[in-house]
DNA sequence: TTGTACGCGTTATCAT
DNA sequence: ATGATAACGCGTACAA
């Protein structure tokens, strides 16, 4: 682990002074064989110049960061690569910060973040605070928040409405022909929980198309949004169903949550979606590879992080531009754990399984909305 | 966006010198009524201090780098929580980076990193250039390799043998009786393709086990590690099964290659494990999740990555230490898809399915290993 | 073209 | 206990 070598050292070792290092080194002019000299000097003593100082001197750290809850999370990642791409060309370097699991406050990595060590910021954060909300407000550098900021933040905005894709995932159950649907959210007291919880309470309130076609619906709590969550949380599910009328469709507030449970409820040798439907939200890979494919509401995730680049991208040049909120819509994507007949499941069984048998026996008793996704 | 505020302005504010205000704020003594009037005027002013100056003057970042070419990939994401349980209590934020979406140098991040941006780096460089090791060897910074460094670089180090991995995973296909496996690596020129492929050039090769059984073997290359290019490969190894002996095992070079050329198998209407055993490495969570439930090779991600923290920590308290090498054992873990009996292949499937059929089917031709996992 | 000198914001040393 | 000031390593304005 050698010692850091300093533009003094190089200059010396060169016969020059520290500034004609500078300059050689930043692609200012100097005589050619000044030039030379610095060049394999700064070679020779392995010269690196040092960030905190370049930064400091500067005010730029040439660095961005991404911070989420969990970059473990498909659908954080899926967003890392679209910020990825968004970012291309801009000259800085995109670090990531997965925040979750660590107890110490968001608020604090923020402000640690925007002060010196990154030039700009993109934030999609699980839960949020006044304060944090303030930290990112007060941020020296620009912020960018994928998610829901709050009513009156002045902050350039990414949002979705994920309420309204829980929405569509209900309105599609509905419409296959199930008759109790199940949400099973992630905590409440997160920004997504919240919101799509809020989504499925307006999907089955009173007067809506699902109340006045007679459907039940339970809501139950996952511990987080993982898959292990979605695992366990398959068992309270199955207490609803002791009730009367079985449980036939879930919601799930996201993907992963959703596989766990189909895991299980298919593993307790319930059929997916012969005896029970399944829905996710935000269309990470597994959904697509997971068998029975996972009908799930893309959020575009992807997609949000570009723009969020792109929206950082432009506050970086100009300050001054007005505040501005993206919108993105969700979209759902129909393959075969919801039961409605999709290319997909054709493709799939091209031989009749056990599976598939299920999945027929039901359609037959309900309208069919073919819908050619995948 | 707000503009910046120094310690300058807080010490005006609070008719102090600067001095007062940074021994306020580091929690050295003071008076109880400066001490109070630095506390108000630095809240007041929202005063956070600068991370560049102060890692130029303290010459620590209080940061720590992990690098890696995609965490997206879920290996390299649950490696990451390994290094976060093991930097727990560290003091430092773990900043991770996420090298192989864009194109610039590797070196050039690390060499960045090192000098300022970080106090130490844990790398897992997917493909290893003597410029690298060079780079790794003379950052200012102690770094720690997870994965081969090569021979002879004194570097901390944290390995598994993922060539003995993957024999274990052609012995088991061996022992259950299949008759041609084809291995699909992911790039070869990468530190783990190369590896791997040994591995199971090993197991294959003249006089060993597999060979003297008159197991056939063939070797597929993938676009890259990724489930995508696992479908890709499945038409790969439908092009070698045309010549003689179908093939009726695969072995991936990781799990996101596996499932994908599982899903693809199973689209095409092939069961799993009935007519084709797959098994991958590195038990990613969706191996477990899967159906039917991926065979893999486990590589101790997580484990590694812990280690790879308490080394780091270890030599960032004492940079003489002697260097280190730690090594992690692989180990199988056998599941459904490559149709050994398993516990979780009993659980799974209370009533016979279309796929379980064909696997009792099959196992009735082979001998039985009993292995209860999952 | 090159060198000297200053300042970025912080912490730490040394007087007072 | 507190204040003035040096120093971290860099880039650059200004002088030569």
């Amino acid at each position: 682990m050698p010692r850091r070598t300093t533009v003094t050292e190089v200059a010396e070792r060169a016969g020059v002074s520290i500034a004609s290092v500078s300059r050689v080194l930043n692609g200012l002019g100097a005589r050619p064989d000044t030039e030379e000299r610095v060049r394999r000097a700064a070679l020779e003593l392995g010269y690196v110049p040092d960030a905190a100082a370049k930064a400091l001197k500067l005010g730029r750290s040439l660095q961005l960061a991404f911070a989420v809850d969990d970059i473990a999370n498909p659908v954080y990642a899926q967003m890392m690569h679209g910020v990825e791409s968004g970012l291309l060309g801009s000259g800085s370097r995109l670090l990531v910060s997965s925040t979750g699991r660590r107890p110490d406050d968001l608020v604090e990595l923020v402000q640690g973040l925007s002060r010196g060590a990154a030039d700009g910021l993109i934030i999609s954060p699980l839960r949020r605070s006044p304060q944090l909300i303030d930290a990112l407000v007060k941020a020296p550098v620009p912020v960018v928040v994928i998610g829901d900021a709050g009513p009156d933040a002045a902050l350039d905005t990414v949002r979705t409405d994920s309420a309204r894709g829980v929405e569509a995932a209900v309105a599609h159950l509905v419409a296959t022909g199930r008759r109790r649907i199940a949400f099973v959210n992630g905590p409440a007291d997160t920004v997504p929980g919240r919101s799509r919880l809020e989504g499925f309470t307006r999907a089955t309130a009173p007067g809506s198309d699902a109340e006045r076609a007679g459907i039940r619906a339970d809501v139950v709590e996952a511990r987080d949004f993982t898959v292990a969550a979605g695992e366990v949380a398959w068992s309270r599910v199955v207490a609803a169903t002791d009730e009367g009328t079985p449980v036939d469709a879930v919601v799930a507030a996201n993907d992963l949550i959703a596989l766990g449970l189909a895991r299980a409820a298919l593993t307790a040798g319930r059929s997916v979606p012969g005896d029970l439907a399944v829905v996710g939200v935000d269309d990470i890979e597994m959904a697509a590879i997971f068998r029975p494919s996972l009908t799930t509401v893309s959020l575009e995730a992807h997609e949000r992080g570009r723009l969020a680049a792109e929206l950082l991208l432009r506050r970086l040049e100009n300050p001054q531009a007005p505040v501005v909120g993206e919108f993105v819509a969700p979209r759902l994507v129909v393959r075969e754990s919801s039961g409605a007949p999709t290319e997909a499941a054709i493709e799939a069984a091209p031989t009749p399984t056990a599976e598939n048998a299920h999945q027929r026996t039901r359609q037959r008793t309900r309208p069919v909305t073919p819908r050619g996704q995948r």
